[in-house]
DNA sequence: CTGTATTTAATACGACTGTACCCGGAAAGC
DNA sequence: GCTTTCCGGGTACAGTCGTATTAAATACAG
């Protein structure tokens, strides 16, 4: 088919599924996921829903397109737990990675509504969970790997379950990420304290890292 | 108005509000609150459209009234935060408290489904947060003031942040129901796990101290 | 009974939804 | 030139949405 007679207008189908994939991600972080339509989604990708449904038969085809676009982009930041930079004291490079992980500025906020909202749809729709569920469990596995490294090297307490303490961290970072969207002002003090023990938490240091009030 | 002349069909307001409501709740556990509109409310309440407009001129109002009766019944439940059972040790007490709020069996899921989908409006709707943020702020609240109690009567270690402490166990609540609602199977043991080592952090029991530092 | 006031069912309306379809424009091979 | 293929704008269609309006049914005071 492709290789018989005339080559029409040649177009990169990846970029544009990812041009209207970026609008949709943009109407989502500013008005959630209720306001993507097919033609919304049309209006602020600045084409028409001819062309949407040229790329996208279906609207969920779409959206699962988009739900592993976002899954994709965390799981590339949850490859970065595997270790922070070497020569770090094992705490500081847990508490850096942990404060990555967290909207702290405006763009990772926007980042957080994205992934909140698309969070939220995953506790209706099974599908939706079960790639947010590998993700969680892939990141947990990174978490882990770490703990255990870092006891091998002697910098981690021996003796704790560490699946279970990931689970936890990944847990409150979770936590933390709704609590941080739902206040109006952005991020308090209140969570950079809870990255602090939950830091003390899984090394067991015992004195309290300084918070600036 | 409601004395002068006759009195016809007189029917409890509140009464048919409720009933309403509990239609909408129920869609929202089984379905979500996209699933909800006036006609599907309608139909679960076995009514016409008319009949809830009567109710709640407007779908937001009825929203609203949803949200608030939602909020209430949170608010119940954080009310018993106040103090465990009294000659319980304070970490037990606390265990128990926190285990009660997690949605561990198939009535409590229902609910904490319901919770997360006004939850996650609340990440874009900045009227559902408020409401929402003052829960938090009384639930934290009175989990600072189980704190401060136990501490006066020596059953917690002294010299920690109250308020920083009992942001972070609110969180780590948060997170939790999310993680349990999200997984297929519902609460697992690494839940649990958690719940006990937010107990352990908190409590300081001593079954991890001694950091060699 | 009549009269009056309230509840409810039914419907109408305009806007929006997802999807299917059509047709003109654009590039490449003959 | 023409043909062939892809691309994308425009539109039609059958629903559903929230809301306003209408009319019938109902229950009590007189």
């Amino acid at each position: 088919m492709r290789d018989t007679g005339g080559v029409p207008k040649v177009v990169d189908h990846d970029e544009r599924r990812r041009h209207v994939t970026a609008a949709l991600l943009r109407i989502t972080e500013r008005e959630g996921l209720e306001a993507v339509s097919v033609r919304t989604v049309a209006a602020e990708a600045g084409c028409s829903v001819g062309a949407v449904q040229r790329y996208f038969s279906t609207k969920d085809e779409m959206l699962h397109f988009a739900l592993r676009t976002v899954v994709e982009a965390e799981r590339e930041r949850i490859r970065h737990i595997r270790l922070g930079p070497a020569g770090m004291p094992f705490p500081d490079a847990l508490r850096a990675t942990l404060l990555e992980l967290l909207p702290l500025d405006a763009r990772r906020e926007g980042e957080a509504r994205i992934w909140a909202a698309f969070y939220a749809r995953a506790a209706v729709h099974p599908e939706f969970a079960a790639v947010i569920d590998e993700l969680n469990r892939e990141a947990r596995g990174n978490l882990r790997a770490a703990f255990a490294y870092a006891e091998s090297v002697g910098e981690l307490r021996p003796g704790q379950d560490h699946d279970a303490l990931a689970q936890l961290v990944l847990t409150i970072m979770d936590g933390l990420m709704w609590s941080i969207l739902m206040r109006p002002g952005g991020v308090h003090r209140d969570h950079l304290a809870a990255v602090d023990t939950a830091v003390r938490l899984v090394t067991g240091s015992a004195s309290s890292p300084a918070p600036p009030s």
